[in-house]
DNA sequence: GTCGCTGCAAAGTCTTTGCAGAGAG
DNA sequence: CTCTCTGCAAAGACTTTGCAGCGAC
C-alpha cells in the first residue's frame, strides 16, 4: 500500500486541501467563494455515491434547509467544477450524469443489477494495463472508469 | 457449440445472425417485424461509430429517404433492443447517449474528452482480471464497461 | 461600491407519449 | 381482421439562461 497517510483524520486534512485550493482556483479566475459554493463541495466531498445534480441538490436542501440553494446554482457549480477538473461526471448506463469528486482515490465499481448495491475496488495489474494502453494508441490518459455488472452473493442465494 | 466461427465472410454471417435472433426476440414478445425496425438494425450493424439517437436518425433518413422513418421510433427502438441487450449505451461527457451493438465482439473505449472521438480496443489481461475481482468477491459477472477518457493524439497537437 | 452570484421562472434540449391511421401476422 | 407500429405533434424531463436584487471582496 502506497497510502502514507494516517488513515485517522485523513479525511478531514484533505477536504481542507481541497478547499483551499477551491478558493485559490476562484480567486484565480475572478470567482467568488460563496456559501453556496462550499456546501456543493462539502455535500459532493461527504457522500460516497456519485451524485445526479438533482441528489445533491436534494442532500443539500435536507442539510441546509435554511440556505434555499436553487437547483440552477448547483447546475452551474457543478459546470465550473467538471470545468476545473475537481469533479469528474460519468455515466452508469441506464440515464443521466453523475458526479464524483475527482480528487478522492481512484477506484472501479461493481454493481449488482439486482439490488443495485456498488462495491468498489482498485487493481493494480487492471491499472497498469491501462496505461500501457493509452500509451501504446498515444491517448493521454486524464481518467477512467470501470464497471462491472453482475449479481451480487447475496442476491445469487434468493 | 459456441463462438466455433471462421473468420471468413464473418461480418455478414453474423449480420444474419444477429438479424434472425432478432426476429425471434420479436416474435417471442408478441412484436412485429417491421422495415424501421430492421433498417434501425441494419444501420448501427454497419456503423463503426457510436451513435446518438439523433445520427442514426439522420443517417437512416439518408440512405432510406423514402422511409419516413420518425425519430420518435428510433428512441422506442432503441429502447427495445437496450432492453433486450442487443445495444448499450454509453454516455459520455457534456450531453448525450451513444448506442453500439453489443452483440459485436466485446471491447473497451477510450474517449477523447476534446473532440468526442471513440476509439475501441480489447485487451485480454484486463479481461481476465475482471472475472477473477468478480470470482473473488463472489460476483456473478454478467457485464462490464469500461471507459479511459484522455485526449487523444490528433487533439494533443493543437 | 463594484461585479459576480443567486433564486426564480422562463426558455431550451432531448426524450417520451397519445392518437389515429398504416401495416404485419 | 386484429392488434402492434408508426409519424406527428404535444407533453415531459432535464438543463440552461435572463434578470433583478443580493452579497463577497
Amino acid at each position: 500500500m502506497e497510502n502514507v497517510h494516517t488513515d485517522f483524520n485523513d479525511r478531514t486534512i484533505a477536504y481542507k486541501q481541497l478547499l483551499s485550493d477551491f478558493k485559490e482556483l476562484l480567486k484565480k479566475n475572478n470567482l467568488k467563494f460563496t456559501i453556496q459554493r462550499e456546501v456543493i463541495l462539502e455535500t459532493l466531498y461527504n457522500s460516497d455515491e456519485h451524485l445526479t445534480p438533482e441528489a445533491l441538490h436534494h442532500l443539500i436542501q435536507e442539510k441546509h434547509p435554511d440556505l434555499k440553494t436553487g437547483i440552477a446554482t448547483v447546475y452551474r457549480t457543478l459546470a465550473l467544477l467538471e470545468d476545473s477538473n475537481v469533479v469528474t461526471s460519468l455515466s452508469f448506463g441506464a440515464q443521466g450524469k453523475k458526479y464524483e469528486l475527482g480528487a478522492k482515490e481512484h477506484h472501479d465499481h461493481l454493481i449488482c443489477t439486482e439490488c443495485g448495491k456498488i462495491t468498489e475496488f482498485v487493481d493494480e495489474e487492471i491499472e497498469k494495463r491501462q496505461h500501457a494502453i493509452a500509451d501504446t494508441l498515444k491517448f493521454q490518459m486524464k481518467d477512467h472508469s470501470m464497471q462491472i455488472y453482475g449479481v451480487c452473493y447475496e442476491c445469487q442465494q434468493k
